[in-house]
DNA sequence: TTGAAAGCGCTAACAG
DNA sequence: CTGTTAGCGCTTTCAA
């Protein structure tokens, strides 16, 4: 009742080798007779082959690894059942991680994943291409999803860096080709986040709309890039700004602006975390949603709708996120996949009124 | 760059022998010329030991299963982190699944860890006893967290059943006895349920409420039966009313609820899933909170706040609890653990008025 | 169709 | 202090 039955077990049971069991038990050729022993003599003693001898014999894990920054962001929770859903039918167990937006943290967790010899990840990533580099280089297979690790640090003039970033900028013209793994060979599955910051600026300027700002987070590059060819030139940075991460910084980043700019008349949340953040930053100030002030939330979590008023918001599939990238991750026997990039929609509810 | 280096390579390399390499690195006795040597070489070779031979070798896994029914209800989201919090710093990689509340897929993810050899699992069990008892038989250290297996199924006249009832109404008292793993013998980390569940109807019935519903989920059936003690006999059976799970059923019940019981006038939600589901049933109705309908809600998430009115909860410290099992699962060389009983606290914001 | 045997990478017992 | 060796439970040649 304490120790697991082994194969050997069940073979001397049945009387056959210990390969015979292997092969009745995989499906491998046997003779009706072998096979119905083994079976019957494998249940009766409830034996359950042992992942780790197969794993170590054929030196692959099963299994896939999950990084994400924070699970209490609804968003990350939707893309981790997404992932939840696509690897349990396949059986294989998911190893989660969550890192905090930090790359340090990621860097560990990466080191940790490569012992366990979980060779297959789906990563929400907090660190830059330096940071994932190791994790490649050792052979992982991993899919990026939700978003990309920013480039490595460059020289602000560095050609380079100014390139990838036009790459950027143009891809995602409907229907979107997938984005660049840049630097990375690595595929992913990210929202659509040109179109549908486009969509929200938009329609904040169809309202009358003029000081619009943006309010990101960390990994939210793309979105803010977006967000200032959405707005076009001349962009005011000051109107741009960024939390680390945490529920705190993020309402210290909306709380700053909203005293900084009280001239703005709409913000664009980066994630829903700063949408919480801009509405709580919001009343404290005293400054009514949409009266004072219109907000477009990206991600569209149950209790946008709870709000008074409910968040118009920019709903991205996260569980189809998570569910297409650990696809991605399984269905790789070693080729290279292609990125997958998905539609966001533009749900309008209450938040947005017209500039006054 | 693709194959990994063992033990063997960096043995060679060194030109020791393997049990000397497992010496060192796992911080046995060894010559500091030895010791430098070797250090120098796994570093120069880029070698990680695999957790796969160990774990083989030692016929244990690291690593702890983490089971929870739904990651987007934000409390289980605080509760993984928690687990992951108290995970992470002991190296133990953490596989997860999500049961969606049904004790079938409950039943095959237990399946999974052990084949696994994942021995060690922190869960908010959906099944009953019934389910977890193969787990248990099978030698696996489980710690319960946030609520305990229903019991099985048992006759209505079964004076058994009845006294396990009595023993958990009866526990709980401040300072709270740990709850009984009841027939299984399984160590937990809940809520003081009955506290925070008497204190929120106390502040209700000051409040002039008669009529007060308990709106609960799979797995709140102590905080309905405190619900009933704390209201006392007799029991309007109508105004205690059960979800499914799923966020639809929530809100089936919610307007359910409020349908076919207009004259009540507050309900204790017993998670923040029925909770979210009864302010957007109360609103579908054209029911004001507070002013026709007071509300309640177990679970204090961040959007609690974001409501308007921000919504009255019952705090439970979701993330405190997961550390706490995870910390139980892992310290636990063997022996039994004590449940432990963490309290909670009534936050009074603005979803509850006086009766009118 | 079947069994014997060779490892996968590691640790622990035992010699030297 | 260090090397040799025997497995952990499994799959997979390779013969029979």
């Amino acid at each position: 009742m304490e120790k697991r039955a082994t194969i050997k077990d069940v073979a001397e049971a049945a009387g056959v080798g210990v390969a015979t069991v292997s092969r009745v038990l995989s499906g491998g050729s046997a003779s009706p007779r072998t096979r119905e022993r083994v079976l019957a003599v494998a249940a009766q003693l409830d034996y359950r082959p042992s992942a780790l001898g197969r794993n170590l014999r054929q030196r692959r894990t099963g299994g896939i690894g999950l990084l994400v920054p924070d699970l209490t962001d609804t968003f990350h929770a939707q893309l981790a059942e997404g992932v939840l859903a696509c690897a349990r039918p396949a059986g294989e167990p998911v190893v989660l991680g969550s890192t905090g937006g930090d790359p340090e943290q990621e860097s560990e967790l990466i080191g940790m994943l490569l012992e366990q010899s979980v060779d297959r990840l789906v990563a929400v990533p907090s660190g830059d291409e330096e940071t994932w580099a190791p994790a490649i280089r050792a052979g992982m297979t991993v899919v990026f999803a939700d978003r990309l690790p920013a480039g490595p640090p460059a020289a602000d003039d560095d050609p380079a860096a100014a390139a990838v970033d036009d790459l950027l900028l143009l891809d995602g013209l409907a229907p979107a080709p997938p984005p660049p793994g840049r630097a990375l060979d690595v595929p992913s599955v990210v929202a659509d986040d040109r179109a549908g910051i486009r969509t929200a600026v938009r329609y904040l300027r169809g309202l009358g709309h003029k000081r619009i700002a943006f309010l990101g987070g960390p990994g939210h590059d793309r979105r803010a890039a977006a967000f200032r060819e959405a707005v076009g030139a001349p962009v005011d940075e000051e109107l741009v700004v960024f939390g680390t991460g945490s529920r705190d910084s993020a309402y210290a980043a909306a709380s700053g602006l909203f005293q900084s700019r009280p001239d703005l008349s709409a913000v664009v949340a980066g994630g829903n975390v700063l949408g919480e953040a801009a509405v709580l930053a919001a009343r404290e100030l005293d400054l009514r949603v949409p009266r004072d002030v219109s907000l477009v939330m990206y991600d569209d979590v149950p209790w946008a709708e709870l709000c008074s008023p409910p968040l118009t918001v920019i709903a991205q599939p996260g569980r189809d996120m998570g569910y297409r990238a650990a696809e991605l991750v399984l269905r790789s026997g070693g080729r290279r996949q292609r990125s997958v990039v998905l539609p966001t929609e533009l749900i309008i509810r209450g938040s947005c009124g017209p500039h006054r």
